[in-house]
DNA sequence: TAGAAAAACCGAAACGTTTTGGGAGATGTC
DNA sequence: GACATCTCCCAAAACGTTTCGGTTTTTCTA
C-alpha cells in the first residue's frame, strides 16, 4: 500500500510537501502540486485515515447507537427509517458511520463510552434507548458530543430532536371526541419512554379541554410491542365494555388491539374506533386501514444527522429540535354509535 | 485522554509492560499486572483503536456496503432484514460496522475501493449492487475480503452467499402447475440481477418439466419495483387475457401486481392466481394475503458476517453458500376455474 | 543593487499504540 | 561456583499522517 513517503522519493519532494499539496495548502507553487497528483494517482494512493486522525484527533466518524435492531424490530420499521433518514445526510458530508448495537445477546461487556472512546467517534446518535438504560446516564455524563432521538435531554455536549408528543397524543385524542368519543381508553408504552409520558399528558389534555373525566382504569401499558398491545386491550376491554375508543401509542399496539377487537367481535370501527401512532408502514395495509399520528420518522434521523454534525463543525449551536405531527384519517376511526 | 504512558509513568514501570500486561501477555508479573490493571481504571482508560490499528494494519472493521438505502427503500424490507442479520453476527464479534453507501444523491466521488482503502476495512460485505455497477467489477480486482450478498462471484479474495433462485422459482412455478394452471405470466427485475436470470431458468425448468411449452411473449421486467410491477403487469394481461397465473420475481412486485389486477376487475385469486417472491413483511397483511417463496433474509446477512469473519480469522476457506427457500402458500393462488 | 517581502519548501516532532531484540536478575543444574 | 535457563522487564523503532518553526529561493521595492 503506497504511503506519502512513496509518493515524496517518487516526486522529488518532502512528504511535508506531499501532504501540504494534497490538502490543497497555498504554500506549494502549481507546478509540484501538479506532480505530486500525478505521481498519487500512477500510484493509486489512499491516504491512510487512521494515522489522519490520530495526528487530528478527529476520526470523521460519528457512531449509531442503536438499541435492539433484532430480527423481531424489523415489523416495526421506525428505527430502520430514522436510520436512512441519518444515514441520508450522512452520506452527503464526509463523515462515516459506524454502528453499534447494544442488543445484549452477546455479552458486550463494553460500554458505551468505552465504545465510543476506543473507536474515537466524534459524536453520537442514539436512537430507541430506555431512560432506565445505564448508557444514558453515561452520555450525559461523557463529553462526547451527542444528539438524542425523542429523549429531551439537553446539556453543553447534549442535544435532542424529537416530535411534540404532547400535541400529537392530543390531537389523536381530539379526533375521537370530535367523532363522539367520551370512553375513550389509552394503550400506552412504558413507563421508561419519554413518549409515554408526553403523550399521556396529550390525553389528559384533550380530555381537559371536552370536560370528560379522567379515570385512570382506562389507561394500560403495552410495551410498544404487538402482542402485549393485544393482551392489554384484551384486558381492558372486557373489564370496561362501555370503552367505544382506543388510543394506542405506536401503531404496532394498534394492531394488536385490531387483533384483539376481532377475538372480541368487536367491529373496528362500526363498535370500537382505534387510533394509533407512528404511521409505519404496516399502518396502511392492515385492514381496515389504521387512523394515525404521522411522524417524520425519516426526517428525525435525517435532522439529527444534520443537528450533530452542524454542532461538531461549530456551525451551530441549537440543541433541540421538535418536529411536527400529522393526523393521518383512515379506516379504523368513525363516529361513535349512539 | 488517558494514554498508555500514563499508566506507565503512574505505575512505575515502561510502556512496553504495560501494553503486555493489558494484552495479556505471559511475561509480565502477576503483581504487577494487577497494578496497571488498577492504574488504568483508575485512569479511566480507554485504548485508542485508532493507534492500535495503525500499527497492526488491521482495523476490526468491516465495511457494509448497501446499494440504494433511501426513503423508498423501506418498504421493501428485504435490505433491512439482511442488514439485521449482519449486524446480529458482527455484534457478537470483535468487529464494528462502517456503513458505506453508494447512493450517488451526493457526488460521493469516492470509488468503492478508495473507501475501504483509506477506512482501512478488513473486509467488506456487498448488498443490493447490480451486475452492471461500476463498483462490482473494482471489488473482484481489488485484494479486499468481500462477501457478495446474491451474486455469485468467487476468487481468493471475493465469496459469496445467496439462495438457491433456480430451485426457488421451480418451487413457485411447480406450485402453480400444480394447481392446474398453464398460461403463466412473469414478471421479472431487469437483467442487471443475477437472481432474475436464475428465477427465469427456475420457470423454463419448471414448465419444461410439465411438458408446457415456453411463450417468451410471457415474460415481463418490472424493475423489483411496486409502481413498474404494476404497469407490467396491466400491459401482460391486457395483452395475453389467457393467463391466470403470475410468477413475480419480488413480493413488493407482486403487490403491484395485485393492485393491477383489482384495476382490471380480476378476482385473486379466483381469476389469476399470483405468487411473489422474498416473503417480505407484507406478504402477510396484504388482501388477500400473498402466496411467495420465502428467504431467508435475516439468515443471508448472519451467514454473509459469519463467512467473512471466519474467513478473516483464517478459519475457514469456504467461499460459497446457499440457502434454503421455501414455499409460503396463503391465499393468493388457488385452482385454476375451467 | 541592496534589502525586504513573499513564495516555496523542508526537518523533525507528534499522535498512541505494538513489537523486536535484547538485558538484568533470579533460579536451577551439575 | 559456573553455567544455563527462566522470569520479568525495557528502549527504541515502527505504523502514516499533520504541523510547527524554520530556511532557502525568488520576486519586489526604492
Amino acid at each position: 500500500m503506497t504511503t506519502i513517503k512513496d509518493i515524496a522519493k517518487k516526486a522529488g519532494v518532502s512528504v511535508t510537501t506531499v501532504s501540504r499539496a494534497l490538502n490543497g495548502y497555498s504554500d506549494v507553487s502549481e507546478s509540484t502540486r501538479k506532480k505530486i497528483a500525478q505521481v498519487a494517482k500512477e500510484l493509486n494512493y489512499s491516504p491512510n485515515s487512521l494515522a489522519r486522525s490520530l495526528v487530528m484527533k478527529k476520526s470523521q466518524t460519528i457512531g449509531l447507537l442503536v438499541s435492539g435492531f433484532t430480527k423481531e424490530s424489523v415489523k416495526d420499521n421506525f428505527m430502520v427509517e430514522v436510520l436512512a433518514g441519518v444515514n441520508e445526510y450522512v452520506s452527503g458530508s464526509s463523515y462515516d458511520l459506524i454502528l453499534f448495537n447494544t442488543n445484549s445477546s452477546k455479552q458486550r461487556e463494553k460500554t458505551y463510552t468505552q465504545l465510543c472512546r476506543e473507536r474515537r467517534v466524534d459524536g453520537v446518535i442514539i436512537q430507541g434507548i430506555r431512560t432506565d438504560d445505564p448508557y444514558l446516564k453515561e452520555v450525559v455524563d461523557s463529553d462526547i458530543p451527542c444528539v438524542l432521538i425523542d429523549i429531551p435531554l439537553e446539556s453543553d455536549y447534549v442535544s435532542h430532536v424529537t416530535t411534540d408528543n404532547v400535541l400529537g397524543a392530543e390531537k389523536a385524542v381530539k379526533h375521537l371526541i370530535g367523532l363522539g368519543h367520551e370512553k375513550i381508553g389509552m394503550i400506552n408504552g412504558h413507563e421508561f419512554a419519554f413518549v409515554s409520558r408526553e403523550r399521556l399528558k396529550g390525553y389528559h389534555r384533550a380530555l381537559d379541554k371536552a370536560g370528560i373525566s379522567f379515570n385512570p382504569e382506562y389507561i394500560t401499558d403495552g410495551e410498544f410491542t404487538e402482542e402485549r398491545g393485544k393482551e392489554s386491550a384484551l384486558q381492558l376491554l372486557n373489564d370496561h365494555p362501555e370503552i367505544t375508543a382506543l388510543f394506542c401509542a405506536s401503531d404496532l399496539m394498534a394492531i394488536g388491539a385490531m387483533a384483539a377487537a376481532k377475538e372480541l367481535n368487536l367491529k373496528v370501527p362500526e363498535e370500537l374506533s382505534i387510533i394509533g401512532y407512528d404511521d409505519i408502514l404496516l399502518a396502511s395495509y392492515v385492514s381496515p386501514t389504521l387512523t394515525t399520528i404521522a411522524q417524520n420518522k425519516f426526517g428525525l434521523g435525517y435532522e439529527a444527522a444534520r443537528l450533530l454534525i452542524g454542532l461538531l463543525q461549530n456551525e451551530t449551536d441549537t440543541h433541540r429540535l421538535v418536529m411536527k405531527t400529522e393526523l393521518k384519517e383512515r379506516q379504523s376511526t368513525a363516529e361513535v354509535k349512539k
